[in-house]
DNA sequence: CTTGAAAACGAACGGTCGGTCGGTATATAT
DNA sequence: ATATATACCGACCGACCGTTCGTTTTCAAG
């Protein structure tokens, strides 16, 4: 690796640290700068702009997401286990200490998602592939006979997403102790309800359509 | 209501609906000032400093949200179908026009959990307040045998949460249409569990402790 | 109508922002 | 060792930030 590469290596972690506390926009150019004890000049003329750097930092980290959960998780059996190590790579990672904000995705999710431009567009694309991710893991754990094969991948992975959000939620804002808990109470509920047969499994994917007052009498 | 106290209100209106979509650091005086064609000196007249705007933004959003969606959820039968009529309320809230970026909660519970001060700890005391809510609609409908009884209030409270963060999340970035069946889906479904009795109450509240590989055969 | 308070104003302040530029130092290849 | 390309710097720009201040306008009570 060059001169050039390197320091632009250690620019962006970083820019990634100090972007998963202040924010994609939080993030100025002489504060990274002097942070690092370079100049603002010779710092950004390794991105050009400052949309540039944002997107280098997104890039980064989506690439330190794929190397630390995404590529150790494939090591894993396919199906359930696969998606139980996604989902606990994902908690540790919104813990890292080289991510003292916590997860870069949450707060550049909210910060993004009213402004257009390229960073959008590109979180917007991993956010789906990582959703895809999801998807698949719970697909396989069906064909393999893990799951019912009436569960709706998708809804899983809306599921788990929420789940991770509600975490960074309760764990940043209202730093609430039990944040990891219950996170993990309700995944291990989730793939119990994936597995299990039960009177849950007639309401399945048909109670979304009727959403007020459904078969008040299930088991009670 | 006299004439200073007038366009203090309007301008809050205006200030939550620009903050929902640029958060409340984006927020700007001058531009904010703009919008409403007064001066910025007399803006900022009327609050002092920047941070007490911001103060009185998330004060008035959550005057707002008080009368919009908790107080009417009173109308409501306890338990069950009070929880829902919050839950679908805090659906529509997200969509409101007056809040054009969604839910200026979620932005702003991203932009300050990170940042000490004044209006972080205004936030995260209503959000306590909202969560404890929510646990005490659960807790209502435990005592109206509407739910089981080993039910934790706190868990499925964590859960409902969850399931609204990813609604916004898959809404406001994704533009995934289906935001909104899902988080329904997810919400009918934690009813039903709650509701019924089943193989799952077992793992009720221990799942956590043991989060990997918990009873491999629970029903299939 | 007068008068004093309340409200809105325009101009200006110091500071920081992202970005540019010409020049200097450093690394790399020959 | 030399030459070329790369990396880095300090100074500076215009724009905008939040905030202050003295003045002017608006309003309501006497």
């Amino acid at each position: 690796m060059g001169k050039g590469a390197e320091t632009k290596d250690t620019i962006l972690r970083h820019a990634i640290g100090l972007a998963s506390v202040v924010g994609l926009e939080g993030l100025t150019i002489g504060g990274l700068a002097k942070e690092l004890a370079i100049s603002k000049s010779g710092l950004i003329a390794h991105f050009g702009t400052k949309e540039a750097l944002q997107l280098s930092v997104l890039q980064a980290a989506a690439g330190m997401f794929g190397n630390r959960i995404i590529v150790p998780s494939q090591r894993a059996e396919p199906g359930e286990a696969r998606l139980r190590v996604l989902f606990e790579g994902w908690l540790r990672w919104a813990r890292l200490p080289e991510l003292p904000g916590g997860c870069i995705f949450v707060s550049a999710s909210v910060e993004l998602d009213d402004r257009p431009g390229i960073c959008r567009y590109f979180l917007a694309r991993i956010q789906k592939d990582w959703l895809k991710n999801l998807e698949g893991a719970v697909a396989e754990a069906i064909e393999l006979g893990q799951f019912r094969a009436n569960i709706d991948p998708a809804q899983v992975a809306f599921d788990i997403i929420a789940i991770h959000q509600g975490f960074h939620f309760f764990d940043r804002l209202l730093r609430d102790a039990t944040a990891e808990v219950r996170a993990r109470a309700a995944f291990n509920f989730l793939v119990l309800r994936a597995r299990q047969r039960g009177p849950v499994e007639a309401e399945e994917e048909g109670g979304a359509e009727a959403p007020a007052e459904t078969t008040p009498a299930a088991g009670a």
